[in-house]
DNA sequence: GTGTTTTTGTAGTGATCGCTATATAAACAG
DNA sequence: CTGTTTATATAGCGATCACTACAAAAACAC
């Protein structure tokens, strides 16, 4: 997991997993099936632990704009650089890669993130909560993106309580 | 500049990039010394083309606010994919690329940019020119990231307008 | 036309990719 | 202890990576 989302999926090889797991390619094979069985078993974990952190600010309650003002303030918390790792595990490991089965394993874990947040929004906002779940898919990605580029938790908070306020207004308008 | 954008850096071949150009890898290595150094010359090609949107919002006049929301929507416009090519080449390209080399360049071009946003910004409001930069610069890396995960133009833009109007908020706040 | 320089195509460098055939070692049942 | 099964290690599969040595061909000077 560490590895995967240090580098992106492609970058990193099936030798150096299995070195870092204390195994040998066949035990690997053994185990995982394949490359991207390993990765399926990574980003499972990755996102039923923590790093999850909409499921974090929902389980601390509160009406929907409070919830994503947590989340928000989480991701920017969450995803500057520690250790080698930054951003979102979900939203880049498979950026630029060329394995399909990889990227489709990150792209119904974005698929069921989006719908997750939409639903808790439509229990508010119903007619919006879709452009709504959009318009925080976009600033998470570019929080995550720019977590890779080597932005701080402070301009990542800032930008957190800047889209919070904007997120409240537009859910608030009309 | 077409395959780098559409795929990144990585995941294309030169012997791919001599096909596409005509020439085998002796002349490509000859006209272009290495693969990274294509990959400067089609960043710079993209860079002073109509791919930099900043340039073009800001040829156009008007105040920030004006010139900024030109940006946003510009962006919106540019980003969707089209002929399996999506988001911006500048910040897109590298992520995850293994190359140091390649990262090094898009990493200028995204100082550079984020650099003339500021020095823009500072021409109405000194003080909080960074900050601003900063917010731009996460908003549109995330809106180059969902591009690249499948966002439309109708999401982008909205994403866009609300960006842009939490923008001209921050901007003309105390 | 001749001799020289530049450019190109063929072929291949060592390295690494995900993955696996085969053979040995370990674990276990009786 | 024997026989069978499971798991591991060694080695290597074909493919691709960025890149290049070498030689044939093209372009040029005179």
């Amino acid at each position: 997991m560490r590895l995967f989302h240090a580098r992106g999926y492609d970058a990193v090889g099936v030798a150096e997993l299995g070195a870092e797991l204390g195994i040998k390619p066949p035990s690997f094979y053994a185990a995982f099936g394949s490359k991207a069985g390993l990765f399926e078993r990574a980003l499972q974990r990755y996102i039923q632990g923590e790093a999850n952190i909409f499921a974090r600010a929902l389980a601390d309650g509160g009406d929907v704009a409070t919830v994503i003002d947590r989340t928000l303030a989480l991701a920017a918390r969450l995803y500057p650089r520690r250790d080698g790792v930054a951003g979102c595990l979900v939203l880049d490991a498979t950026r630029n890669s060329a394995d399909p089965d990889a990227c489709a394993l990150t792209a119904a874990a974005k698929r069921a993130s989006r719908e997750a947040l939409r639903a808790f929004i439509a229990t508010e906002r119903p007619a919006k909560a879709g452009a709504l779940a959009d318009f925080l898919t976009i600033a998470m990605a570019g929080m995550s993106a720019a977590a890779r580029d080597g932005a701080d938790e402070a301009a990542l908070t800032a930008f957190a309580e800047t889209a919070g306020r904007a997120f409240r207004r537009e859910m608030e308008a009309d």
